[in-house]
DNA sequence: AACATTTGACCGTC
DNA sequence: GACGGTCAAATGTT
């Protein structure tokens, strides 16, 4: 690309490559403290997801989504938080075509998929539950699909013209498994804080157990999580019967409005903020046993985000809600990227941190 | 009463 | 025309 990275992509650049050569240094330690070769396998994953994301940005060329804001509108302008969304001046005489023009505008809209799997156990925490108040506006029956699929859109769509949705979809293969599409991002008052959650280490568990449990990280994250849950007490209010009925639905009334538990500090340090953003889409490459997902998913087995949501401090019913929260589009500005990442081959020797990168 | 859910109808896309 | 996504009236819940 011999084009100009904006600044935003630059420091997009800068910190991904930083965050490879922290990675590089913890391996240095990791290999002169002992035998820890799942640390260091670990660390080579890190640093995979780094060279990948960094590929992707290098495929997707400077402005980062080309195929983003094409036509007479620009609909993921919307969000506040969309990278490059800089109001177009061509825009001014959309009005009246704002009608028809919903339909683009929603598909056009960054969008991701989570998987949650719910076991026995989780159903009792309200596992399912994200931070978001959702409203549910549909369900339908999906060709092939055994259980039928749920809407839900943001409760506060008409008061703070929040326009993100989520669609929840129950596994055919695995009953326990339910892949959250989400789409839009929470441009809600309360919404737009969630630039700092984290994705659910509860959810990325249960994905790890499922599809991806040949890792020893992996089972010390899930060691970590059921040292965690033990302190938890069973949430019966995401025990009902919608639930346990094919046509599951996600509870989605809280009391916090848009954005549960606001008064939850994820991360202690803007670091962690970052590996958060990282982590939430890295995984495609990550997670070779999830083909199904084509678009960003959460990858437990790289989303590492323990350090700050276990060191705050919460009641049990904030951590119940917590445990769910989702990967919000918001901490995300590169959801906007909506392609298919299982189209893209990756040599994992690519260097990316050599001074032509940038060119 | 206010809000959430259900569900059949409608609409846009392929 | 089939299908997925959304709307909106009816119904349920708090």
């Amino acid at each position: 690309m011999e084009h100009k990275w904006n600044r935003e992509q630059r420091t997009l650049i800068s910190e991904l490559i930083q965050g490879m050569e922290l990675a590089k240094q913890l391996r240095v330690h990791l290999g002169a403290a002992s035998s820890v070769e799942s640390g260091d396998l670990l660390v080579q994953r890190i640093l995979s997801s780094y060279e990948k994301a960094l590929l992707i940005l290098k495929l997707s060329g400077p402005m980062g989504q080309p195929q983003q804001n094409v036509g007479a509108t620009s609909g993921v302008s919307e969000s506040p938080l969309s990278i490059n969304c800089s109001p177009r001046s061509d825009d001014l005489d959309k009005d009246n075509q704002d009608i028809r023009d919903v339909s683009k505008k929603r598909k056009m809209l960054p969008r991701w998929t989570d998987q949650v799997r719910v076991s026995s156990e989780s159903m009792l925490e309200g596992l399912h539950d994200d931070r978001y108040s959702w409203r549910k506006y549909g369900q339908k029956d999906i060709l092939g699909a055994k259980y039928p699929r749920s809407y839900y859109r943001c409760t506060y769509r008409n008061t703070q013209n929040c326009w993100a949705t989520k669609q929840v979809q129950r596994s055919d293969e695995d009953p326990t498994i339910f892949d959250v599409t989400y789409r839009g991002t929470h441009t809600c008052a309360h919404g737009n804080q969630a630039v700092r959650q984290p994705a659910s280490p509860e959810k990325q568990e249960y994905k790890s157990n499922n599809l991806n449990n040949n890792n020893n990280q992996q089972l010390q994250s899930q060691d970590i999580l059921l040292n965690f849950r033990k302190g938890l007490k069973v949430n019966t209010e995401g025990l009902d019967n919608k639930e346990m009925a094919p046509s599951f639905s996600f509870p989605s009334t809280t009391s916090f409005g848009c954005l549960k538990s606001e008064n939850n500090s994820f991360s202690p340090s803007g670091v962690l903020d970052n590996n958060n953003v990282f982590g939430n889409f890295s995984s495609p490459f990550m997670s070779p046993d999830t083909p199904e997902l084509n678009y960003f998913s959460v990858s437990p087995s790289q989303t590492n985000n323990f350090g700050g949501f276990f060191n705050a401090q919460h009641s049990e019913s904030d951590l119940t809600e917590l445990i769910s929260a989702n990967t919000s589009a918001t901490n995300s500005p590169i959801m906007d990227l909506d392609f298919s990442l299982d189209q893209v081959e990756l040599d994992p020797n690519i260097q990316f941190d050599t001074p032509g990168f940038f060119s």
